[in-house]
DNA sequence: GAGTTGTGGTTGCGTTTTGCAACTGGTTGC
DNA sequence: GCAACCAGTTGCAAAACGCAACCACAACTC
């Protein structure tokens, strides 16, 4: 069908095409719930993505505008990734499977019970939580522009 | 961190580990949205899965516990595949998915209208929307079943 | 100002997964 | 009997993944 690079033009496939992976989803989650905005800080969790994996995912999120990437002014070396309005809206999805997985696969009750109950209470939120939710990661990213719109 | 074969017990990455790849959700979307139920249904789709890739993933979906596989009385040869009520309770992250890929990837503008129309009107409809849906799935693929529980 | 630590990566290489095409063994309809 | 249909399997090349070592540079320590 497309002959564009896509396989086709169905919405779930093309963003499986973005994130249909078993890292990308995981590097947005430490952005959106652990605060995580530095190359340094992806390599902390627990599943251990490897350096130049995670090299390769931020620059594809990069390339999606999912991410951005800026200098640090605070030190030279160091680049800060933020999220776009493209990403945060990624929120919901990324709650959702962290409901379903909760709820249906066995190997989720090994999770403390601290992140559990935080997973409960995203999910018993509901959608209005999430826009709560997303309007704080918007402060955290996008910073004054986003509470000034054109 | 976890030794029996998890990379996590975080629900994210428990989700990854089974459908975190270009092709699972690909065929959940045809058993949910194209009630599809065979496997040379599965083949016809847009995306023209290789048929090594789609006995894997079945066999995977079917180890998970999301998908049951069964003779089809009518054909001694045929097979048919039905969603379970942990596969029916993916219906609303395929939901989410398709509505920010329709929302922020360009290329989904090129989806035709009809197909365009049925995402707007599942996004729209919201939670209670997806109710009715999943219930109707239940009904084609639990069958009496889900109709008188235990 | 020398040494240690911290920064975002890159490179090389072996293993695993994916994608493609051809093929298999059996069933059904005519 | 024979063509079409059914759910896969097999073999092989290409791509992605996973691991570990390495790099250039910045900043902090003393």
């Amino acid at each position: 069908m497309a002959d564009d690079g896509h396989r086709s033009y169905c919405p779930i496939n093309l963003s499986l095409e973005i994130f249909g992976d078993r890292w990308t989803l995981l590097v947005l989650r430490d952005m959106m719930f652990a605060n995580k905005r530095h190359f340094r800080e992806f390599l902390q969790s627990d599943e251990l993505i490897a350096t130049n994996v995670l090299a390769d995912r931020l620059k594809l999120l990069v390339e999606q505008g999912i991410v951005t990437r800026a200098d640090d002014p605070t030190h030279k070396q160091k680049a800060v990734y933020s999220l776009t309005e493209k990403g945060i809206a990624l929120l919901p999805i990324i709650v959702q499977i962290g409901a379903w997985s909760s709820r249906y696969v066995p190997a989720a009750k090994k999770l403390d019970r601290r992140a559990r109950a935080v997973i409960r209470e995203l999910q018993e939120g509901g959608p209005a939580l999430w826009t709560r939710a997303m309007a704080e990661l918007r402060e955290r990213h996008l910073g004054a522009a986003a509470r000034t719109p054109a």
